[in-house]
RNA sequence: GAGCCGGUAGCUCAGCCGGUAGAGCAGCGGCCUUUUAAGCCGUUGGUCCUGGGUUCGAUCCCCAGCCGGCUCACCA
């Protein structure tokens, strides 16, 4: 205890803390005990004040609580200390010690703020009406080495969002609320388990390394396997391996997994991201729609409590039924004067426009109907589209994995279903013509090689799964870090995944 | 990948016209037997993101880089 220790920077506090905890043990004390028992969680310690006895109204056989937090505060008076830990859930407890209770306060002074500490004592009403514990014992459970940045009980918020991202952990401790919305996470996709079981579906787990890439549009990462030395590709979707469950009998069944994709990073990106695929054979894509309302409504009463919620200020209602349209009626409205039901015209009129707007990097590698059609959407409609709203019958050339429609060929019986300006599902009635899905892959490969570094490779296995038939199927996709994102009203994904991708610490 | 904005004490932030930096909180040493973001006395703590340049002199001006945020592009 002679230390004279001056420093405040990072690494003298570090120090001190350091040599508090030798001091400790040097004494008998271990500094990262693991022998107290707690008998209640701070959030479950009765703190009505109304019954609550005052100090010298406490009585011998009055309950006593054991319970343990994080001390984030210590004022003490002289020959009496309040302290402050917090449990859990971000609730607090407030501890009084005395110096009648001679060890426990003696400890005080061993205590440093952001330590894991247990206490046990009985509740009562302080002098200005807050409960609090009168602690008999006290003990430190785990010496924090490190000092914790920012607000513990008065002080500043951590602002700096990079080391917040970074280091999570301190984030949590400075900000309960964050906690929270990972378990709203957790809770959202507890329900959807539960959602999708209660229909018989079967939950599997695929693989994730692939050696060909397919099931959506997007560039893949690449690894290596040694033993095979061969490049693996990371899933880009879990699609096509569901698909393969299909064929071999599992007519209802769902994959939440990770998939990647080496794409840009932003506040709807992140290169790492979850989804639920699920797959219903004898269903189609409009059986899907009615499904998706069903799941939606239910995972907003579960997490946000009922159908009406706001995001970013944004009132919405996900209460069913969601607007449904088609996505030539949606270009339509948006854009009087595009041709939407003449191919060579509408083909036309997109390239003409990509002209006059110089700063899209579009590439010429896939300017047929469909990609004209679906870059007139995206750039005029997707943004508008607020209030859920499923736009169906998208055209066949962007849709290399759908069903095409009995009527009307050129149009797959698919839809997405878009929020706040978002794509949140993408589903359709599954092609099960293997010759049609050999025909697709045939011209992915085409654009593949025309410079497309987004298109599918050929997947011989995945056609021979096909050719021993796949019962006719309805297939759906939802991105749950979007989801987690609007029912919890985070503005970046990076608040809804608890380790997003970053750059490495600079050294 | 492009544009804009930012990086100063552990945290939140000031810092004028270029003269090598301040506050609050946290920390450290005291005082106080009912505090509530306690109070009072004393006190420590800085690679001003990095590297160049201009200058007698740079946290400040210029250039390059690193990291982050936002917007755009690609994508879900």
């Amino acid at each position: 205890m002679s230390d004279q220790t001056t420093d405040s920077d990072l690494e003298g506090q570090i120090a001190h803390r350091t040599r508090k905890a030798e001091d400790l043990r040097g004494k008998g004390v271990n500094p990262w005990a693991n022998d107290f028992h707690v008998t209640h969680a701070i959030a479950d310690v009765p703190r009505d004040i109304e019954k609550l006895p005052t100090e010298d109204q406490i009585a011998e056989q009055d309950p006593r609580y054991a319970v343990a937090g994080r001390l984030l505060q210590m004022n003490e008076k002289g020959k009496v200390a309040f302290l402050f830990l917090r449990g859990d859930r971000g609730e607090m407890i407030q501890l009084f010690v005395k110096v009648n209770y001679e060890k426990a306060f003696a400890l005080l002074k061993d205590l440093q703020l952001g330590d894991i500490v247990g206490a046990r004592g009985q509740m009562f009403k302080t002098r200005i009406g807050k409960a609090a514990m009168r602690v008999e014992e006290l003990r430190l459970l785990t010496k924090a080495i490190r000092p914790l940045p920012g607000k513990l009980l008065g002080g500043q918020d951590v602002k700096d969002v990079e080391s917040r991202y970074r280091q999570r952990y301190v984030d949590m401790i400075s900000h309960p609320e964050v906690a929270e919305v990972f378990r709203k996470r957790a809770r959202l996709v507890t329900e959807m388990r539960r959602f999708f079981d209660d229909r018989g579906y079967v939950e599997v787990e695929t693989r994730t390394l692939l050696s060909t890439n397919g099931g959506a549009a997007a560039r893949p990462f690449v690894t290596h396997h040694n033993t095979l030395d061969m490049n693996l590709y990371l899933r880009i979707a879990t699609e096509l391996d569901l698909k393969r469950l299909v064929v071999g009998g599992i007519d209802r069944v769902y994959e939440i997994g990770r998939i990647f994709r080496n794409e840009g990073m932003d506040r709807f990106h992140n290169p790492e991201f979850t989804t639920i695929e699920f797959y219903q054979a004898y269903a189609t894509y409009e059986d899907l729609m009615v499904l998706t309302e069903q799941l939606f409504e239910r995972l907003a009463v579960a997490v946000c409590g009922g159908t009406e919620i706001t995001y970013q200020g944004q009132s919405l209602s996900l209460k069913a039924p969601f607007c449904r349209l088609s996505m030539r009626d949606a270009v339509r409205a948006a854009l009087p004067d595009a041709p939407v039901d003449d191919r060579e015209a509408l083909v036309r009129y997109v390239t003409q426009r990509l002209h006059e707007t110089p700063h899209t990097e579009h590439a010429g590698t896939r300017m047929d109907y469909g990609h004209a059609l679906t870059h007139l959407f995206e750039e005029h409609v997707e943004g508008t589209l607020i209030q859920p709203t499923f736009i169906t019958e998208h055209p066949i050339e962007v849709s290399p994995l759908s069903r095409r429609n009995d009527r009307t060929p050129e149009f797959c019986d698919r839809f997405e279903l878009f929020l706040v300006g978002k794509e949140f599902a993408n589903a359709f009635s599954e092609l099960n013509d293997p010759i049609d899905q050999r025909a697709r892959f045939q011209s992915q490969v085409a654009l593949k090689a025309a410079g497309d570094t987004e298109a599918m490779d050929y997947d011989e296995d995945f056609c021979r799964a096909l050719e021993h038939g796949m019962p006719p199927t309805a297939g759906e996709g939802i991105g749950i870090d979007r989801l987690a994102m609007l029912l919890t009203d985070q503005p970046s994904i990076r608040d809804v995944i608890l380790f997003p991708q970053l750059r490495p610490e600079g050294a």
